[in-house]
DNA sequence: AAGCGCCCCAACCGCCGGTCA
DNA sequence: ATGACCGGCGGTTGGGGCGCT
């Protein structure tokens, strides 16, 4: 059990309890000063590593009475030294029955894999898919094992690197810019590529035979992108001129676009079986436009195309794949059943629509 | 054996949205 | 309508473990 650390631990003092914490802390105290209200006292509550003690004092109390409704109010209750948070937190992440820690199946490394390059790092949402799971074992899950699994040490490097030029708040003029590229959207965006390449060259995305069929104004944004690019006939990948700002016609720098993988997840067998609980999802989640935005503000932030530098050969750079157990067919799962679902429903869901809407409207086409 | 650096993950933080008075 | 309070969330931190040199 990865608990050994902390569940243990005995009278270690950690270091968020000492010197840089409490200079942040009487930092934070000034800032409260200034107007926010703190959660609790924090001069008068332990922090770090649970004792055995506490965790029996709290586990004890909630399986007596519950939560009661009021974490805040619960550690005075019972006599415990603990924010009402950090009470919550130890018990949804350890305390709480039917929890597991560790061992991910391939099943779960599946789901969490195409639910991240769905909705990004929606945490909570993806552990509601996984019984048993807690949104911080997920993240740390993703963080330090599946991430590298799927992306690899050298994809990584890359997209630090290419992340840390994005994310560099002031461009070669010194200007301010918004717009600046999430990890989570780089790194859904390499991942997709990834899996996206993976299917050439009788993809779903190389082959119009299978594109689904589409409503009338699908079809009318298709045919925007398409005056577009004319030398370009996929709607989901397109090579798209994007003019500066104030640029003339024709010193539009050529950019790839990628098609967003929401509908991705309409089309997985292991999903379909467990979003029965849609609706919440659909209503938490915000709309794929966030990705999209992103993708978009990739174009208009980086000189350089997206994807593998043309000298490397796509297919080598799966070396990730061969990391997981088995083979490559591990990871395609998800696309090949959306590739073959998708086709034969023909239909795109109001998602997609949605990112089409989205590109258009952000391209002002006339 | 010792030093170093990377990895893992529990616990923290600030922010946000919902609820209620 | 407004502000306080609270729960929930995603991002970050850093100690300890462990493998490599």
């Amino acid at each position: 059990m990865s608990s050994k650390k902390f569940a243990s631990t005995t009278g270690i003092v950690p270091s968020w309890f000492s010197l840089q914490h409490r200079e942040r802390e009487r930092e934070r105290e000034n800032n409260i000063q200034m107007g926010r209200a703190p959660c609790c006292d924090k001069s008068n509550v332990k922090r770090g590593p649970w004792s055995p003690e506490e965790d029996a004092k709290l586990k004890a109390y909630i399986d007596k009475h519950g939560t009661g409704g009021n974490w805040i109010a619960l550690p005075q209750k019972i006599g415990l030294k603990r924010c009402g948070k950090s009470c919550r937190l130890r018990w949804l992440n350890y305390l709480r029955p039917n929890i597991k820690h560790g061992g991910f199946s391939e099943e779960e490394d599946n789901i969490i894999c195409s639910l991240y390059i769905s909705i990004g790092s929606r945490w909570s949402i993806i552990a509601a898919q996984l019984p048993g799971r807690t949104d911080n074992d997920i993240k740390n899950y993703w963080n330090t094992s599946l991430k590298k699994k799927l992306l690899g040490r050298r994809k990584q490097s890359n997209i630090n690197r290419l992340s840390a030029s994005s994310q560099d708040p002031k461009d070669t003029n010194g200007q301010e810019d918004n717009s600046v590229l999430s990890n989570s959207a780089l790194e859904r965006i390499h991942l997709y590529m990834q899996l996206q390449s993976l299917q050439n060259p009788l993809s779903f995305y190389n082959n119009p035979a299978l594109w689904p069929t589409l409503h009338t104004l699908q079809e009318k944004i298709i045919q925007s992108l398409q005056f577009l690019n004319e030398n370009t006939t996929n709607p989901l990948m397109q090579h798209i001129d994007v003019p500066p700002p104030s640029s003339q016609p024709g010193q539009g720098q050529k950019v790839d676009f990628y098609e967003p993988p929401t509908v991705a997840l309409n089309g997985s067998n292991v999903l379909e079986s467990r979003l029965d609980g849609m609706e919440q999802f659909n209503a938490k989640i915000q709309p794929i436009s966030t990705f999209q935005a992103e993708l978009d503000a990739l174009h208009l932030l980086n000189n350089e195309t997206i994807g593998f530098p043309p000298q490397e050969d796509p297919i080598s750079e799966f070396d990730c794949f061969k990391e997981m157990d088995g083979s490559k067919d591990n990871m395609i799962w998800w696309s090949n059943d959306f590739n073959s679902k998708s086709a034969s429903s023909n239909t795109w869901d109001a998602t997609s629509v949605l990112q089409y809407q989205n590109y258009v409207s952000s391209y002002n086409l006339q």
